[in-house]
DNA sequence: GGTATTCACTTGAACCTTCAAGCAATAACC
DNA sequence: GGTTATTGCTTGAAGGTTCAAGTGAATACC
């Protein structure tokens, strides 16, 4: 029984369009390649400097951020984790001391997130290597134009799926 | 043409090449979109088949192989899943009837994991829903030449990751 | 002004993955 | 043939994410 194979019946659904096997093999090499390329980058960056995949987003994204500082919600619709998500991994960090929490001057729900001069040592400390890791396992590997039609390709993917889930906790 | 590096400016640190706003983006979108992504397609399985996208891919893998049974590190290395992972999963998975278990003839440490008639149904079941869900939200979303492309690049990546890597349980 | 609803975030339990042993079976060595 | 190393898989605990429920502040309603 062979979900994938090529060869159709004339019973089918006529609803489902299968993947061919060039489409087939393009999608499973983005699956498998996705896995190691995250895995890779994870483990380079827990290796040296005890730090996430996610967490350095959180870094990156403090640090640019006005006053080095960010709304919880807003923070965490930025990387597209779930509230609860981001309040368990930054609860992690600031016992660490990469963070700082506060609450909001003129909204006493929110919480502002805030990156101490620690966090922001160890990202200085920690971007090279991530930034190496990004171009050597896919920037530069794959060339300027497959990897701008990457991009593309994507950004294209996130609005569609942003536009369909107007923010909630549901994610 | 210099042996070991590319040229670089002389005033920037020698060895970092940072992403230029344009890779950024691409980068970005990437991260955000494969997140969103993987989330869509495995909660759509998990609400209708209780199945989530890797018990999905291993449910496949196996009604490809012939006689629909594979070898654990087999089946382990063709998903980059660790042999720790698969093993949770696929006990996890015989619990519910949708695999079976035994033990190779031929080297009585192997073990080999086999499709049962109901795993096999649930797989037909299950399968136009994410093959819709991947072209809908992927493939017929961006267009043949950049999927293309992201095919290419991702082989690349996967190729690039598994020569590093001789298998090892050290993933 | 008081109650109800919504909003922003937190909490703790359940679940899955990883990690570091552990156990048999096989292969290698002498 | 008997010891040792390696291979293939499993196990249980630790760690992170998700899910559902909970807290407190702001807003809406009357």
């Amino acid at each position: 029984m062979s979900i994938s194979s090529p060869s159709r019946t004339p019973a089918e659904p006529p609803d489902v369009a299968w993947l061919d096997p060039q489409e087939q093999r393009a999608w499973r090499a983005y699956l498998v390649g996705t896995t190691l390329l995250m895995e890779r980058l994870d483990r380079e960056l827990g290796e040296t400097f005890d730090l996430s995949l996610s967490e350095y987003e959180i870094l990156v994204r403090l640090s640019e951020a006005p006053e080095n500082r960010m709304r919880m919600a807003v923070l965490a619709s930025s990387l597209s984790h779930s509230r609860s998500r981001l309040t368990h991994t930054v609860k992690r960090m600031e016992l660490r001391g990469l963070v700082v929490r506060s609450s909001c001057s003129d909204d006493g729900r929110g919480v502002e997130a805030t990156l101490t001069e620690e966090g922001g040592s160890l990202l200085a400390a920690a971007a090279p290597l991530h930034v190496r890791g990004v171009r050597r396992l896919l920037v530069d590997l794959v060339g300027p134009a497959d990897f701008a039609a990457v991009g593309r390709a994507f950004e294209q993917v996130s609005d569609a799926l942003v536009a369909g889930h107007p923010d909630a906790d549901i994610r």
